[in-house]
DNA sequence: TAAAAATAATATTAATACAACAATAAAAAA
DNA sequence: TTTTTTATTGTTGTATTAATATTATTTTTA
């Protein structure tokens, strides 16, 4: 019995993921391709997040993992429901109108947005046979839909939640350094911040355990990893009542 | 023509309003009754919260302000669409079975979750038909469908918003005291906060206005009125990016 | 008119946290 | 051994917070 899909509404995922290299937040997304069936014209060719529709029976969070299973492969990823995008004219360009026409789309669909962090490391973009790629958040290529501002919503609720929330860490491997840690606040947050002054905050945490471990095979001298402890950081954690307006 | 309504999406309002002189944070809500045909038996009894379906052609943030114009009369007023509920498994108790069936709901529906802020003396209760009543957030009554959870996911939204947001003052009249201001903060947040360092704190704010108007019609010391300037605190406001984990 | 009652309004200090700044140490590579 | 590269460390001034009690102002009451 095939599970029935609830055909208005849908599920989009921000896969957002850390590329130490580049320094850069990225965001995979997949190739959406059309040609015409004549003189192949190429009609559609630009990009898209992750989605599916909702099945009957499976909570939206459900879609939402299920999605990322089967774009990614993995599971137990940081996940946050952040929007509802459902303006009737959300598809009202032309290659979004090809497309719906092409795939069969023609009533007004809602779709809920999440984005997940992962750790790029993990995925393994090379055997996947949806040939997902990752992408700058600051360069975004064209997308279809509303994508674009989806992203940017999705990206702007990550960056104030950066800000009190231990979830820099999805991105990051179990293993990093305090360097590598300033990084990923400085890309997401678009900020220059002080070596000096963010090494010694961030060391009198008790959450962060200093390994007895560094870094190979690097031409420098190697640093000093740590790792993030959930559990220590659920215990100590306080609600801060702090107005800050 | 009658607007079509979209029978499985439906928007959902937590309508949070300050009551100045029990100091508490209340929700409106309506009754839920119904009793059968027959004896007259009360079957269901109980309270819900204010809600349609959304309409072919209409935004989702349209469904929730026309809502809220039905309900309350106002326009205008603070709105924040912060989560969808959408488990198969919502409607699944005795009297919300019932009523589903004496309204004719049966198909899996989705709820997209929005709350907003009034100023309580603006919403006249007397006059209206659908006899909406507070009730304070720490007391609330028995409540059908899966709507204690959505009002307390509202709060704990609003509770982390209002540290970094000047969204307070759209729970308070106009002209308000520096006390009535510390009040809503102390009832939203649980906590007490000290009158002196509070005060001292704000008054350094540029975009609180001390007006030249002192209470009227109080028996004792009449306090300072202030008003709140939403264009002084944009044009004063920084991003933070305060780092608190 | 004076006294009482109630609440508004205000100051100081110690502790903590933040921002701004440059020099030294350690390891790998040449 | 020297060079190169990056990790690591300290100080000081400023701002913010937390913790504390008293005085001032107005209405009400006697």
């Amino acid at each position: 019995m095939v599970p029935q899909i609830i055909p208005n509404i849908s599920v989009d995922c921000v896969v957002f993921g850390f590329d130490a290299n580049t320094k850069s937040l990225n965001v995979l997304l997949l190739d959406r391709y059309l040609e015409s069936e004549e003189n192949h014209e190429i009609l559609v060719n630009d990009h898209v997040l992750t989605g599916y529709h909702t099945l009957e029976n499976e909570t939206i969070d459900d879609t939402a993992t299920r999605v990322l299973r089967e774009l990614t492969g993995l599971d137990n990823l940081y996940k946050k429901q952040f929007k509802v995008f459902g303006d009737p004219n959300r598809l009202m360009n032309e290659k979004d109108l090809i497309w719906a026409k092409s795939e069969n789309f023609n009533q007004r669909t809602i779709t809920i947005a999440y984005y997940f962090l992962v750790k790029t490391h993990e995925v393994d973009l090379e055997n996947n046979q949806h040939k997902p790629k990752w992408f700058p958040v600051n360069d975004l290529p064209e997308l279809g839909f509303d994508h674009k501002k989806v992203i940017n919503e999705a990206y702007a609720d990550l960056k104030a939640k950066s800000l009190f929330q231990p979830i820099i860490f999805e991105l990051l491997p179990d293993k990093f350094t305090i360097k590598e840690l300033q990084d990923v606040y400085e890309c997401i947050l678009g900020v220059e911040i002080d070596n000096r002054n963010f090494r010694r905050k961030l060391l009198t945490k008790k959450y962060l355990i200093e390994l007895n471990e560094k870094q190979v095979g690097v031409s420098k001298k190697p640093s000093q990893l740590f790792m993030f402890s959930k559990d220590i950081y659920q215990k100590i954690y306080k609600e801060s009542y702090l107005i800050s307006i």
